[in-house]
RNA sequence: GGGGAGAUGCCCGAGUGGCUAAAGGGAACAGACUGUAAAUCUGUCGGCCAUGCGCCUACGGAGGUUCGAAUCCUCCUCUCCCCA
C-alpha cells in the first residue's frame, strides 16, 4: 500500500486548495495502519447527463483515489436536483422529473466509466435519505444555519446585492448537500472551487451530527473554448467526452495558445517533467504550438473515443482544414423536393445548416456556400430536383444532399 | 398589511405615442488575416416572399384608448426596495 505520504502527494497534485491538510493526512495515515479505505464524496447534477472535459478533472481525481484504493462514491443529487443549485445562476432551474432523472443517471454511467474503475465505484441517490426525512427533521436541519451565514456565500450576497430575487428553499440546497455527507459519512468530499461554500456546510453538519467533518479537496474549475467562462453545457463552451472523434479534435484545436496551456495542466495525463519539457519548447520554438495543440487533441481523442481514434482524427483534421479537401465522412441528408427547383437558401436550411431560408441566403451573400467545391454566389440560385452535391456551409458544416423519392 | 420601482430580442441594456424589427454592448454566425489558432478588422444577426421603401410575428399576460402603442389606461402574473 502506498505510504500516507505519498498518497496527499497524489492527492495535493492539481488540487487548488486542501481544507483541512493536516486532518486528512491523519485521515490517511489511519486508513493506511488499519487498512481501512476512505470514503470519497462527490456530487454531480442530475441535470446535465453530458460530462464533458470540465468534469474530468474532477473525475480524475476521483480516478486517483481510486487506485490508491479508497471508496469513491458518486452521487447523483436527484432530490437536490428538484431544488436546482443556484451556484452562478440568476434564475431557478425547473424541476425534473423522477423519469428524467433516472434517464440522466443512465447516460452518467455510460460516460463515467470511460475514466472511473466500474469496480470501484458506488453510484449513489441522495433521494435515497432525503424523501424519507420528514418535515421536522428538515426543519432541525434549518435550523442548523443562520441567514447571514448563507449570505455569506458569493452567490447569494451578489444576487442580494444586485436585488435579484433568490427563493427560500435555494438556502435549502447547501444544507441538503452537507447532509448528504452526513448520511454517506464521508471522510472526504471532492468538488470545483465553485463549491466551497457547500463543501464546508457539510463539515459543519458533520460535526452538528457528531461525526468527524470531512476533508475537503478543490479541484479548479475548467475554462471552456472561449478562455473565460467556467466549462458548462449551459454556455455552450464545452467539450463532452461522448462526442464524435474529430468534434472532440476540432474543439481543442480552437483554443487558444494560452487556454491550451491549461488544458495540459488540468485534463491531460502527461507527467509535470514532460509538461514543463512542452512548455519550454514552446517557448524556445523547438515546438509549434499547433503542433503541441494536436498532441493534446490526439490524447484526449485516443482517450474518449479509444486508441487510435486520435491518430485518425488528426489525419482527417489535416486533410479538411489544411489541405482543404472534403472529409470522408459527411453527412447525408435526405431532401424532398417541393417543386420543380427549390431554392439553394431553402435546401441549406432544410439540410439543417442554416437556422432558416432568409440565414441561408445571407450565408450565400457572404461567400460561406460551396456546392461540390464551386462558390456559390446567386442567393437566388435554384437548383432542380433531383441532384445529388455536397453542399459546405463555413468551415465545418458538410452536408451531401440526396433527393427523396 | 401600506408605499415605491420594475418586466424589452439568446444575455445585458436604451427607448415614454408615429422616423422602431426596436440604440449600444456581449454571445453567435460568416468573410479577411492565420496555425480551423487566439487577438484584430469587416459584415450579418425574427420569419416569409424576394420585386418592395412588401407581408407576418415580436417589447411579461389579457383587454382597452388611438388613424397609429414597446411607449397611454384597466385588470392579472412575476420580481426588487422601503415601512410594519
Amino acid at each position: 500500500m502506498v505510504s500516507a505520504k505519498e498518497q496527499l502527494d497524489i492527492i495535493k497534485r492539481g488540487a487548488v486548495e486542501v481544507i483541512v491538510e493536516d486532518d486528512l493526512r491523519r485521515k490517511l495515515e489511519r486508513s493506511v495502519t488499519s487498512n481501512k479505505p476512505l470514503r470519497i464524496k462527490a456530487g454531480f447534477d442530475p441535470t446535465a447527463p453530458d460530462i464533458h472535459v470540465g468534469h474530468t478533472v474532477l473525475l480524475n481525481k476521483m480516478r486517483q483515489f481510486q487506485e490508491l484504493g479508497h471508496q469513491v462514491i458518486f452521487l447523483i443529487g436527484d432530490f437536490t436536483g428538484m431544488i436546482g443549485d443556484p451556484t452562478g445562476k440568476s434564475e431557478t432551474r425547473k424541476h425534473l422529473t423522477r423519469e428524467e432523472v433516472l434517464e440522466n443517471a443512465k447516460t452518467y454511467q455510460q460516460q463515467i466509466y470511460k475514466i472511473l474503475d466500474k469496480e470501484k465505484t458506488i453510484i449513489s441517490f441522495n433521494s435515497e435519505w432525503m424523501m424519507k426525512m420528514s418535515s421536522i427533521e428538515m426543519i432541525q436541519l434549518a435550523a442548523r444555519h443562520t441567514v447571514a451565514r448563507m449570505l455569506e456565500r458569493d452567490d447569494f450576497k451578489k444576487r442580494y446585492e444586485a436585488q435579484l430575487p433568490i427563493s427560500v428553499h435555494e438556502f435549502l440546497y447547501p444544507l441538503i448537500q452537507g447532509y448528504d455527507s452526513v448520511a454517506l459519512k464521508a471522510d472526504v468530499e471532492l468538488g470545483g472551487t465553485d463549491q466551497k461554500f457547500n463543501l464546508l456546510v457539510g463539515r459543519e453538519l458533520q460535526k452538528e451530527y457528531g461525526q468527524e467533518p470531512q476533508c475537503i479537496v478543490m479541484m479548479p474549475l475548467l475554462e471552456g473554448l472561449d478562455g473565460v467562462n467556467k466549462m458548462s453545457k449551459s454556455l455552450g463552451n464545452y467539450i463532452g467526452i461522448n462526442e464524435p472523434a474529430k468534434e472532440i479534435f476540432g474543439k481543442v484545436m480552437s483554443v487558444s495558445d494560452v487556454l491550451m496551456i491549461r488544458y495540459y495542466e488540468l485534463v491531460s495525463s502527461i507527467t509535470i517533467a514532460e509538461l514543463d519539457g512542452i512548455k519550454a519548447d514552446l517557448k524556445s520554438g523547438a515546438l509549434h504550438p499547433m503542433e503541441a495543440k494536436k498532441r493534446l487533441a490526439v490524447e484526449l481523442v485516443d482517450r474518449y473515443c479509444g486508441e487510435g481514434e486520435g491518430t485518425k482524427a488528426r489525419a482527417e483534421f489535416e486533410k479538411v482544414f489544411s489541405k482543404k479537401d472534403m472529409p470522408d465522412d459527411i453527412p447525408v441528408v435526405e431532401i424532398a423536393w417541393d417543386g420543380g427547383k427549390m431554392k439553394l437558401a431553402k435546401i441549406i436550411a432544410l439540410a439543417g445548416a442554416a437556422k432558416s431560408n432568409s440565414d441561408g441566403r445571407r450565408l450565400i451573400l457572404q461567400g460561406a456556400v460551396e456546392i461540390d467545391q464551386q462558390p456559390v454566389k446567386d442567393p437566388d440560385m435554384e437548383l432542380a430536383a433531383g441532384e445529388t452535391f455536397v453542399l459546405r456551409v463555413g468551415k465545418k458544416r458538410f452536408v451531401k444532399v440526396v433527393p427523396k423519392k
